[in-house]
DNA sequence: ATTTGTCGGTTCGATTTTCGAACCCACTCA
DNA sequence: TGAGTGGGTTCGAAAATCGAACCGACAAAT
């Protein structure tokens, strides 16, 4: 970050790509959802307990994620209907921003690393 | 992401360097406030704008940011007093997070890309 | 000299989001 | 048969965010 911008103060917030990004995935969980989808783990109940988001706000950005095509179900169990979810192509493209992530968090935490995507 | 973790259900959600950098740096606002940082972008009226964040908001996500030493302020008058922000080391790291979702929403957008922050 | 405007907040009620408890139904298993 | 599981949904409570208004210390305009 050692190239510098000029300051954009056109009177209007910027459109940025950083902006739409987070306008996917930038909500309360939706991020440790993709983790989890990339560390193998698919089923709601497990998704559920890894994050630890409540199972409604899950729900709705299971439905948000699988709408915007960073991830899709997949039926697994017909009755009762049952699916899980996996990452699109689209979704696996956020692997470097979840490396990036955890790189951070290992060195603002210190803490002993766990195993995580690789990029 | 072609690693294969095996799941993890410790009936209590995961402890994870990703989840402590989303305390950090996951609530609304924030990366988008180090987005103007990395940009040359350091006082409180212009990060406002060009956020489009309230002003409440910002003032509480600076503090924040600033108790976590991902920022800190520098006064740039005294009478009245004028702080302006600037980012820490710590917080220049973050600088991949950014680029790396500056790149996926580059991709999902599909737009015109505008010059940001390199790592 | 006076008035208006700017800045960086703070205050506060309204709105939105998230949360936790409870409920639902179709199964599976003891 | 009754208890448990899974993937939700419903709903009121709690928390977060928002937008309007206010504040005081200046600076700029008149």
């Amino acid at each position: 970050m050692s190239q510098k911008i000029e300051s954009t103060n056109l009177g209007a917030p910027r459109v940025c790509p950083i902006a739409d990004a987070l306008d996917v995935v930038g909500e309360r969980w939706s991020l440790l959802v993709l983790r989890e989808l990339g560390f193998g783990v698919h089923r709601f109940k497990d998704i559920q307990i890894n994050t630890g988001a409540p199972r409604e706000t899950l729900a709705l950005r299971l439905r948000k994620l699988e709408e915007c095509g960073v991830i899709e179900r997949r039926r697994y169990h017909d009755h009762p209907p049952r699916d899980e979810y996996v990452l699109t192509a689209r979704g696996r493209e956020l692997g470097p921003v979840l490396t990036a992530l955890r790189e951070w968090g290992e060195r603002i935490s210190g803490g002993a690393a766990e195993r995580g995507p690789a990029a």
